[in-house]
DNA sequence: CTTGACGTTGACGTAAGCGTAAGCGGATAA
DNA sequence: TTATCCGCTTACGCTTACGTCAACGTCAAG
């Protein structure tokens, strides 16, 4: 199949615009083809701006992604390389694995206070006593 | 206990630079109290900085944390502050639950690659064949 | 043929999150 | 007493990730 895009296609289906896409080119995240001056995204080109976004979501800076982007590539060069993208891999898998309990963490807490809202709310608390609460942890 | 803080403990405890703490007094996120001109943290601000490093962990703009803390805060308000706070603290929730698929997205990738790598180098493949391939999804 | 949609390249602007002096006060150790 | 911490404020600097013009080309539709 092969299909290309249009920069206005790939910003309508992600929802970013003109300029991000363009700013990724300068940063060397992607390179696109030209065709003229215009831009033609490859199929590659998509899944390497679906895998930046997702990078971004989780908080990763640009240089980060592009590295791993670039380990992605460097993926047949000789024994150090290689050795060094598995380094790479690691250390970012051990980063979104701290991330992934930051967050379990936090949706613990963002439920609990939901609930808590709710009870308040069913009891008819909140139309008299004011009350004082805590933080969290002490 | 009621146990409180100097401003260089927490550095140590938190390793952030006293800049940083500083920093997010004058961003509204805390507010330890003086003895003179001294800040003297307490077991509450210290509480507060642990949520805000987490948030800041899993990519919240610290505008964001702000208005979260807040919300703990005005807990105690009128009927419209505490479903606004409910509303909040759900729409924090969604992004989070996104934010746990995008890195378990990741890390399934992470695994996939560094698996794929072992692979390679228990062959000998590197030492030949250069081989091209693709960054997933097609 | 002009209008409008879509594309391009600069280039400057900006908000966030601190780093990094500079300069000063107070307490403590040598 | 002098030196050395620890702490404070003021303030300019820097990076990241784009936003926002400006100014121009191009091609199809009316």
């Amino acid at each position: 199949m092969n299909r290309s895009f249009t920069i206005r296609q790939l910003t309508k289906e992600f929802a970013v615009t003109a300029r991000t896409l363009r700013f990724y080119e300068d940063e060397g995240l992607i390179a696109p083809e030209r065709r003229g001056q215009t831009r033609i995204y490859s199929a590659r080109d998509r899944a390497r701006i679906i895998l930046i976004l997702r990078g971004r979501r989780v908080g990763f800076a640009l240089a980060e992604i592009r590295e791993i982007l670039d380990l992605y590539d460097v993926h047949d060069g000789g024994v150090r390389q290689t050795m060094h993208a598995r380094k790479k891999f690691e250390e970012q898998l051990h980063k979104l694995e701290r991330q992934k309990i930051d967050i379990e963490e936090s949706l613990v807490e963002l439920r609990r206070a939901i609930t808590e809202i709710d009870a308040r709310m069913a009891r008819g608390i909140y139309t008299a006593q004011p009350q004082r609460q805590q933080v969290a942890a002490e």
